[in-house]
DNA sequence: AGAATTGATAGGCATTGCCTATAGGACAAA
DNA sequence: TTTGTCCTATAGGCAATGCCTATCAATTCT
């Protein structure tokens, strides 16, 4: 049983004649008659009477009619509805952010993306960084936005980069480099510092921006945000590394840029290798990439 | 868009792998792949990712299984519902008789067939013969009842001998041949005649056994029922004649078997040649002609 | 690193659907 | 009755297409 043959019968019942619907379907009437002697075999029924040289349906055939009919129906319903969900722009998707930049970075983005697609129905999960390649992976996070380049071998992620942002000291005001324009993480050599806890990669970042200016900084305090960090810091307990979108005033902080070449922090959207986007998640990775985020500079650095 | 392809695409689906689905449908690999990709060109968007050696249902996907699966169901479902129509014994038969059947012959047939087959849907159409031909050409009849031969002409109608009953003449109990056991139409020259009005084929079956034996009969009386002639015949107004099946017992009436060959009337039933029956409606043919009907002897002749 | 598994591709073969030509009936008109 | 026309069925040829085997390229597991 082929949608053609149906489609051959429901031409043949509704015109009343084969010849007829082969004018009507622009196919040659032996091959309707070929194809619903193929259908009646199948079913092991007559659907049509042949009486004279005029045809009606059967019992069985007005019984078939309406089924077939309904299957082509259903059938341009099910094509439309796959065209229709290929070229609207609507639907789920979901974003993953890493927690170092979710406060700082996305709300405006989501603001502007929900304003522009309304029918977007947007999610956002907020995990660090091998939670949300584990679940894009597994497909229940579509976009990521995190720091780059991964860490992952092979070429089982894509990213574009969004936007790369510099490094600061964060020092107590008192600090002896507190007025400097800017400050090398050799200066801060001995100070006792407070990161992040593991599995943060910005503290993998600071790490290992640490490691390239041969430091081994004494680690006295890890936390989970930014901002608990900053108030040690403003309590003059040590020192500390923040992103520039991370920084804050705070009465008793002050932040220096970094000096050191590569003290940069890159940030980029990344999705599955190989995994097909709906229009929507297309959309968001280009309103992603394409607003080009000024903000980031430093509103009270200097 | 075929079904083997929804077929495809549903086991891959399910199965999660095209291998995987290859060995459950029991067709290579690349045939699965082949016509998935038929499938995703026709309807204009991917249907799976393909991720390493893996794969998962897009979004597309997604949203278009349910449909497919359903469309196949309802394939299903169109088929079971042809071969059960055409295996179960149900449904609507309309039978067409003829006025002079209808009382006598119908009624214990209709009522054995109905406690036979319960799931049946009798209609019974009581018409003179012309008009129940038309309507088992327009398809209203599917089975008629009828005095056989049919004087059409071609092989429109197929027919099968139900029974041939013998006629009567139908004499005023004081009428000179009353005694008799038998009369001849020539013996009834003389006679006024109760016929039926045009019309009813028995009256042309009378009218031709009369022909027949040379005898022009004075028809004095037309009626459209053998019951009403029979009353005139009581009161002496004239003779008839009356198919076994008509008789009935009447004070002022006997009824004598008339000897000319030929004075029978054979009863068929009749189909409209090429028409395909539904298992009811055969059935219900099958048991007019199984069901010997020997109560068309006389109860109350001689 | 090597073996195994997975999906994609290429090429050959058989099926099958469509076509034209024609047969065989049935109907209508002469 | 005969002829012409209109219908569906059949036959045979051709091209499209679905399925197969063999193989590749990539990825994952041992």
């Amino acid at each position: 049983m082929e949608f053609h043959q149906l489609r051959y019968f429901c031409a043949i019942a509704d015109s009343g004649g084969f010849s007829r619907a082969a004018r009507l379907t622009h196919v040659s009437q032996p091959s309707l008659s070929q194809q619903i002697h193929k259908l009646e075999e199948e079913l092991g029924a007559q659907l049509f009477d042949r009486i004279g040289r005029t045809i009606r349906l059967t019992e069985l055939g007005r019984a078939f009619l309406p089924r077939a009919r309904a299957l082509l129906f259903d059938l341009e319903a099910a094509r439309s509805a796959v065209v229709e969900g290929s070229t609207s722009i609507a639907g789920p998707v979901c974003v993953g952010v890493i927690p170092t930049i979710a406060p700082y970075f996305l709300p405006p983005l989501l603001a502007t993306f929900s304003r522009k697609y309304p029918q977007a129905r947007l999610t956002v999960v907020e995990e660090i960084t091998p939670l949300l390649l584990d679940r894009m992976r597994s497909g229940t996070v579509d976009v990521a936005v995190v720091a780059v380049p991964l860490q992952t071998r092979g070429h089982e992620f894509q990213s574009s980069p969004l936007i790369e942002e510099k490094l600061y000291a964060a020092l107590p005001r008192q600090h002896a480099l507190a007025k400097r324009r800017s400050v090398t993480l050799g200066e801060l050599h001995d100070e006792p510092f407070l990161l992040l806890r593991d599995g943060h990669c910005f503290r993998e970042t600071a790490v290992a921006a640490c490691k390239r200016a041969r430091v081994r900084p004494k680690i006295i305090f890890e936390s989970g945000q930014f901002s608990s960090i900053l108030s040690m810091v403003c309590a003059g307990l040590g020192v500390s590394i923040i992103p520039a979108m991370a920084l804050e005033k705070r009465p008793g902080c002050q932040f220096v840029p970094l000096a050191d070449s590569r003290a940069t922090r890159a940030i980029g959207a990344v999705t599955l290798h190989g995994r097909s986007l709906s229009r929507v998640q297309q959309a968001f990775l280009t309103h992603l990439t394409a607003t080009r985020i000024v903000s980031a500079s430093p509103h009270l650095a200097g």
